[in-house]
DNA sequence: CCTCCATCCTGTGGGC
DNA sequence: TGCCCACAGGATGGAG
């Protein structure tokens, strides 16, 4: 589930312990999970020894920078989330990777295995899909014209649009209704049809949405996927819109919040609200 | 280039 | 209670 307001919020969590900390030890326990890496082996070798400088982050993904020119990629995938605990914490069912850093352990937990954790050299960084994501969906956002032009001409759903990282990195499948249902656009409306007026609604709509749920803690769904790094749940479930309610009223307007498949997503919107 | 679809995994919840 | 199926926050690669 993790999109940006998860992934932001893990960050503030795990920067303070990691930044300029010094990983004694970095283990894989799940070579899947180091798939990324072209010998799995890299990722433990790589890591264990050196210093933790910038906890950073584009899109979903965590950019962490390691001494000798290194980059740490993590991505929590649909299933992933990071804990911090102490060494002589039982291990929770799929935890597949953790760094102990002396203070504490940063441990991975991720029972689908779609997310995954890479260390790279500046080539690889570079030959990676990480320089094709887009501008930062917070701290990189377009002009209304710039995601115009982004839209232009496409005849896809806006929806499956916002999802794409390639356009805007860090918008999911929560957040991505969400900004519509703020923005007033229906999520099936063709992305090149939308009127400058529509672009600027949705542009507009971005930065609250991504800012409320970092301030709530993200969206917990429920309470075996994502949890923040303390163990507590994301506060955000409570306050979404349209999210999961389906059949349930809109606060707006009254009516009832309909659910339809986009882009092989589920996708929740107020057909009275959004047009 | 664009759009659509299958696929990678595991766990859970609903229906029977 | 037990079983089976559908479905779930994401990303990618290939077909058409």
């Amino acid at each position: 589930m993790p999109e940006l307001p998860e992934v932001e919020s893990t960050r503030r969590h795990i920067a303070p312990v990691l930044e300029g900390a010094v990983i004694r030890q970095a283990s894989v326990r799940r070579d899947r999970t180091a798939r990324h890496n072209l010998h799995p082996g890299d990722v433990e070798h790589r890591l264990t020894g050196r210093r933790v400088g910038q906890v950073g982050r584009r899109g979903k993904f965590l950019l962490i920078e390691v001494e000798e020119d290194l980059t740490w990629v993590i991505h929590l995938g649909m299933s992933g989330r990071l804990t911090i605990s102490s060494a002589d914490e039982p291990e929770v069912a799929h935890t597949n990777f953790m760094v102990d850093v002396g203070a504490g352990q940063i441990r991975f937990i991720d029972p689908r295995t779609f997310g995954f954790v890479a260390v790279f050299t500046a080539d690889e960084l570079a030959r990676s899909s990480i320089p094709g994501l887009g501008p930062d969906a917070l701290d990189q956002l377009p002009s209304s014209r710039g995601l115009g032009e982004r839209l232009a001409g496409r005849t896809a759903p806006i929806k499956a649009l916002l999802l794409d990282q390639r356009i805007l990195a860090g918008l999911g499948n929560i957040y991505a209704d969400e900004v519509l249902f703020r923005a007033r656009v229906a999520p099936r409306r063709p992305a090149g049809s939308l009127s400058p007026t529509e672009v600027a609604a949705i542009r507009r709509a971005i930065r609250p949405v991504l800012e409320d749920g970092i301030r709530h803690g993200g969206t917990s769904l429920d309470d075996l996927a994502y949890l923040l790094p303390d163990g507590r749940a994301g506060e955000f479930t409570s306050r979404l819109a349209v999210y999961g309610r389906a059949g349930e009223r809109c606060r707006r307007c009254g009516g009832v919040i309909q659910r339809m498949v986009i882009a092989q997503r589920s996708s929740h919107f107020c057909p009275g609200c959004q047009t």
